[in-house]
DNA sequence: CTGAAAGCGCTTACAG
DNA sequence: CTGAAAGCGCTTACAG
């Protein structure tokens, strides 16, 4: 309005009658200022409805934050885990370049001791805040109280650990995809039908998980059908012949009409039902891999569930973005949408 | 490095011993530098890498990019436009701010003058970037030619008009997602089933989008079931008295199992199914809207396919703002996921 | 308890 | 064709 209108902290200066320094004290409620003199400008600020901009303030501030990313490193593997970088690095690169620094805490997944050997290396470089898959329940929970004594933020994707109470959590509501998958195969059943679930997981910590997708599957199933016969089979071994065993056992006692895979080792029973030419046997699993991209694409998977790992990547960077830098508050749970992969739409999902 | 190394232009100017005001007008490629100086700068730009600071470059610039968005208002209505206006908006509060003024001109969508005379103000106030929806295929061609004769870009959002070569477009494969369609209604039928493909548009521009959808469908059908029996109508009224008449007359003379609406409108159907207790017919369409979903819930439709309408926003203007802020090049066609909906999982879909 | 001044890495007149 | 200087809206020592 006024030609001579000041912006920002040099208008608040103006109009109490001190300098910017001030100012800036009370805006960052630091010590050191008469509380006559703060509420005056805490008035002015009010008035202004003054906004900061982050842009001046960030190039301004010397301050760089650390964030690390303790997740599981799959080189060889078919390598879910590198969706989450992904979406860091793009988080990253898109809003993060400039007072963030980046660092990686990888840990070899089938190693409990590995993960501590990894989160240990953080407190001695110490980051301000971290993005981790609590894979571990135990160790992640001690990893959780060492953070709060160092005052790291920690974020957790993929799977929560509610009683850490973590900055955020982004991943899926287990049960409620255990539902979507029996919402689906509603469709491909029939009421006396035979179905197999199998957990398949070598680390026990994910039994747990495994087992809420397993409740919501089999809630969604029988509201549904009265009468449909469900065996749920947890193997702890993710070897083939071992699984080919189970396999021969389970499907020559019954007619298995469906086979539900609680997460991403589908691709082994879909390895199975193509070796051994299966044809009316259904299979759904969980996430967007290569080699279950491949059954899928051939038609040895009818359904894929996948809660975007690369945009749960991105958010959990937004997460600690939103935190230190922005200053903003950040939700406690941020649950992923559960997407339905088929081969007609896969095609498109890694955007 | 070197303790007294200085960062970007004032060392590139140091290296090359000029000021910095010269390496300002290489930076942008403006005229008056000896070619000489040019090469040399050129080569320490090169050399170090250099990448300007994006947060110096907004502060310091006084320059304050428009952007406008050009889509339909609809208030009373159900509200599918209000969701990309809600991701630009989300897009423009992230990293938007500083720098760039939002305005929008909002039009009827069942008024093709409508859509002229807020475009036409377009050109009175001139904007730097449009985003916009072309849903009247000839008025759209019209405006991307004033577009470019006035050096405005434009961004489609859900339809696209190639022949427009837009800066980009933002939104889903049409043919594809209706082999989505097709892909789990497989599923749902059985080789002699009688299946009703329905198109039902007032705006006859959107004929030629629906009918890509058909053919997605009808492709996938008749690659998976040799003998389906598909009826494809199509009607330009959305009145309930006539789409009643008409499926009473379609639903006497056959047997049909499915439905598959081609749009939105899918609720139009959905409430016909409902009050004549129709119990074996499949119901399936497109679009999170509040309609739809309720419908969804209460089980008289059965899947929706959905193109994320706020990320298409959120997109479309991150796509501006690389072009213009961050310089950045932009894709052409940034194709959407085709997501599948289903009573589980539309709760968690919104984010 | 308070302020003057330098600086973050750029852009933008203006002078020569 | 080139440079010196002010400024964007903040933060950060430092001095008093």
């Amino acid at each position: 309005m006024k030609i001579t209108e000041l912006s920002g902290v040099k208008e608040i200066a103006r109009r109490a009658d001190v300098s910017i320094a001030t100012v800036d004290r009370v805006l960052h409620n630091r010590l050191g200022v008469a509380q006559k003199t703060k509420e005056k400008i805490l008035n002015i600020i009010k008035e202004m409805d003054y906004k900061p901009n982050i842009l001046a303030k960030r190039l301004a501030s010397k301050r760089v934050y650390k964030f690390g990313i303790l997740i599981p490193n799959d080189h060889n593997k078919a390598g879910y885990w590198k969706a989450p970088i992904t979406g860091i690095e793009s988080a990253y690169s898109e809003f993060g370049e400039f007072g963030v620094e980046l660092s990686y805490y990888l840990f070899d997944k089938e190693d409990r001791k590995n993960f501590v050997e990894m989160y240990d290396v953080i407190f001695e470089q110490p980051v301000d805040g971290i993005i981790l898959a609590p894979i571990f329940l135990k160790e992640s929970m001690d990893f959780a109280i060492k953070c709060l004594e160092n005052r790291v933020q920690y974020v957790f994707i993929e799977t929560n650990i509610p009683a850490a109470r973590a900055l955020s959590y982004i991943g899926a509501d287990l049960y409620q995809s255990g539902r979507v998958v029996g919402n689906i195969c509603q469709y491909l059943l029939e009421e006396k039908d035979n179905v197999l679930v199998l957990n398949i997981a070598k680390n026990e910590d994910s039994a747990e998980h495994l087992e809420k997708r397993y409740e919501g599957f089999k809630d969604f199933m029988l509201e549904t059908f009265k009468k449909i016969n469900i065996t749920n089979i947890s193997l702890e071994s993710d070897n083939a012949e071992i699984l080919n065993y189970e396999l021969d056992k389970l499907l020559k006692k019954k007619d298995v009409r469906l086979i539900f895979v609680t997460n991403g080792r589908v691709h082994l029973v879909a390895e199975y039902i193509r070796k051994h030419k299966l044809k009316n046997v259904k299979l759904v699993g969980y996430n967007y891999t290569i080699q279950n991209i491949e059954y899928l694409k051939s038609g040895h998977i009818d359904f894929l569930i996948c809660q975007k790992p690369i945009e749960q990547g991105y958010r959990a960077f937004v997460a600690l973005y939103e935190h230190f830098i922005a200053k903003r508050k950040v939700n406690n749970v941020q649950y992923m949408p559960i997407d339905i992969l088929t081969k007609e739409n896969y095609m498109y999902y890694e955007y």
